[in-house]
RNA sequence: CGGGGCGUAGCGCAGUUGGUAGCGCGUCGGCUUUGGGAGCCGAAAGUCCCCGGUUCGAAUCCGGGCGCCCCGACCA
């Protein structure tokens, strides 16, 4: 391709929109531009980035038998409720009505599609298992787009769907994805750590999120350097010395605290108590009415544990109105003495506390000398609480490590949901119908090109790896109107494209350094200069986009030279 | 959903007290230049986000709306 005639719109700016490192460059570089918020149209050069990426993930799915379907992005809304999910998801769904007032929604995913081909094709346990997949739009109405192409409104999925008799074939199936997921972002150039995660709103007994390192990332993985344990925060577990305090046996004394608000107010305050003594009461909104989630006063609750104990799928925190009313008083006095008519769920390191202080539900005054198996009543116990840095690994005990990172990849052991739910059944060898039990396994695949280029990236711009590089090879001569220059190019263009090596012909009319400085951004992998400070030896420059490093080499050479160093 | 910011030429931005819009880069033409985003001359290019109001006059003041970004919350 002559960059002449290609469009690869770059920004000598950098666009004041973008903050992420892969959002600037990419826009930048010309490989995507901004339609609305979280929508993003794919240039050619972006476009061929994806197809490289698409290429490897196809590849990969082919070796673990998987099959490509291409589904509809429109759904009629009678599927997804038959699943429970037309109700179960809120806001995330982009809903629209057709001309006859029928519902329908923008695919957020394809369990459904996929789970009622299967109910309505799939008959015997002989035609499984089945691995179907596809790279499709998907469509999540975020309350927050941000990051470009990293968190978008609409995104490239791949999306497969295992399809198994028994679950010892989905453990089967879920391996084989695990295994493919570790050859393709590896293959791609970034670093993906499985981790535990939770499995949310999907449903399922195990899940593993594939998480790459990067500044630009959402979510925080823990880790472990000692045993290799990873997880999700909000997953995360650590190991707590929880050593049951000496009973208090002093009775619970109420007394006032005027202007305190907050586990901090109260350490502050005269008679009051450290963090670490203290109850901290937090009341949630949860589908079928408010419950209470005690934790230690220096803990954090997280959300996610909060969701998984209570069993709940959709939560807030309870407002003030709603507090007041059922405890008589405003965050900042709250507590669980003498509570009964709201469930109680407290933080396992809460066991056997005494001698606790907390809020008296009246406004200005707090409890002391609290013994929680006396004093309080109905107690679920739970993990809740969210892991900091520098915990005990539960596994090794050696401190866990919190680093940012962004979801490239997720797969699900769905089991029966869907295919009950829908009733997607195989008969057995024993004459017996049953549900197929599913798994359901997604990567990001827009999401996956920017965190190639988190990863990969200097001050001069990106640095594709090979094997996703829009390009391999860039000719750029600096002078198009030296005929020596103009020959050579013409004739690498023409062995090049003979050798079937991808490259891109710089025959603007451009002075060296704006040809350069372009290059570098949209990162090609090699560059060959035919100039004359080579061409007098009958030789080009060959520089590499990652090392740095320049070097001559004849131009008769060019090919079989270019040729090795493409075929790593 | 809370908090903050922004909307003026393709991109980045300025615009004073309200007087009919400018700078840099890019684009187009010309000359010079030619190995890391060249120089000079000339040119094209703007519903100043939208609607309404105040005013002789609004990019500027007032009201309403829309859009976009960032932080947090949220998130399959």
């Amino acid at each position: 391709m002559r960059l002449s005639q290609a469009f690869v719109p770059t920004l000598r700016d950098d666009p004041a929109d973008a903050e992420a490192v892969s959002h600037r460059l990419l826009l930048r570089g010309g490989f995507v531009r901004q339609l609305g918020a979280g929508i993003y149209s794919i240039l050619p050069l972006g476009q061929r980035v994806l197809d490289k990426i698409t290429r490897i993930i196809r590849e990969e799915m082919a070796r673990i038998g998987a099959q490509e379907f291409h589904l509809p992005a429109l759904h009629p809304a009678e599927l997804w409720k038959e699943s429970g999910r037309w109700d179960a998801i809120g806001d995330e769904m982009f809903r629209l009505t057709d001309r006859k007032q029928a519902d329908y929604c923008l695919g957020m995913t394809h369990e459904e599609v996929f789970t009622a081909i299967a109910r309505d094709e799939l008959r015997s346990y002989r035609q499984l298992p089945q691995i179907w997949y596809q790279i499709q739009a998907k469509f999540r109405d975020e309350p927050r787009p941000k990051g470009g192409v990293l968190r978008g409104r609409q995104f490239i999925m791949k999306d497969s769907y295992s399809f198994d008799v028994d679950f010892a074939g989905l453990d089967r199936a879920f391996d084989l994805h695990a295994e493919a997921y570790k050859r393709i972002f590896e293959r791609c150039g970034v670093e993906a750590v499985p981790v535990e995660a939770s499995s949310g709103a999907m449903g399922g007994s195990e899940s593993v999120e594939f998480m790459a390192h990067t500044a630009a990332g959402e979510d925080w993985v823990v880790s472990c350097s000692g045993c290799g344990y990873a997880a999700n925060l909000e997953k995360a577990t650590s190991r707590t010395t929880t050593e049951p305090d000496t009973p208090d046996p002093a009775p619970t004394e109420k007394f006032p605290t005027p202007g305190v608000r907050t586990i901090e107010d109260l350490v502050e305050f005269e008679g009051g108590a450290p963090a670490a003594r203290q109850i901290k009461t937090l009341v949630y909104q949860l589908e079928d009415g408010l419950a209470l989630f005690l934790l230690r006063g220096d803990d954090a609750l997280n959300e996610v544990k909060l969701m998984e104990a209570a069993g709940a799928t959709q939560v807030r925190p309870a407002h003030p109105e709603e507090i007041r009313a059922a405890l008589g008083a405003l965050p900042g006095s709250l507590g669980a003495v003498g509570v009964r008519h709201l469930p109680i769920y407290a933080d396992l390191r809460l066991r056997g506390a005494s001698g606790m202080t907390t809020g008296a539900n009246e406004d200005g005054f707090h409890l002391r000398h609290v013994d929680v198996a006396r004093d309080i009543a109905d107690v679920r116990w739970h993990d809740l609480r969210e892991v900091r840095s520098g915990e005990s690994c539960s596994r090794c005990e050696k401190p866990l490590e919190l680093e940012k990172a962004i979801e490239l990849g997720h797969i699900f052991k769905l089991g029966l949901r869907y295919s009950e739910k829908l009733g997607a059944r195989v008969l057995g060898p024993d004459g017996k119908q049953s549900p197929i039990v599913m798994g359901s396994y997604g990567i990001g695949v827009d999401r996956l090109m920017a965190a190639v280029v988190e990863a990969h990236h200097d001050a001069q711009g990106i640095v594709w790896p090979l094997a996703v590089a829009p390009y391999q090879v860039v000719v750029a001569p600096p002078r198009m109107n030296d005929s020596a220059q103009a020959d050579a190019t013409e004739r690498l263009e023409r062995e090049l494209a003979a050798a079937g090596i991808e490259t891109l012909i710089d025959d603007r009319n451009e002075r060296a350094g704006v040809k350069f400085k372009d290059a570098d951004l949209i990162g090609i992998p090699f560059r060959i200069v035919p100039g004359p400070r080579a061409l007098g030896n009958g030789c080009v420059e060959l520089f590499e986009r990652e090392s740095g490093e320049t070097s001559q080499i004849a131009l008769d050479r060019v090919v079989d030279t270019l040729r090795q160093r493409l075929a790593v």
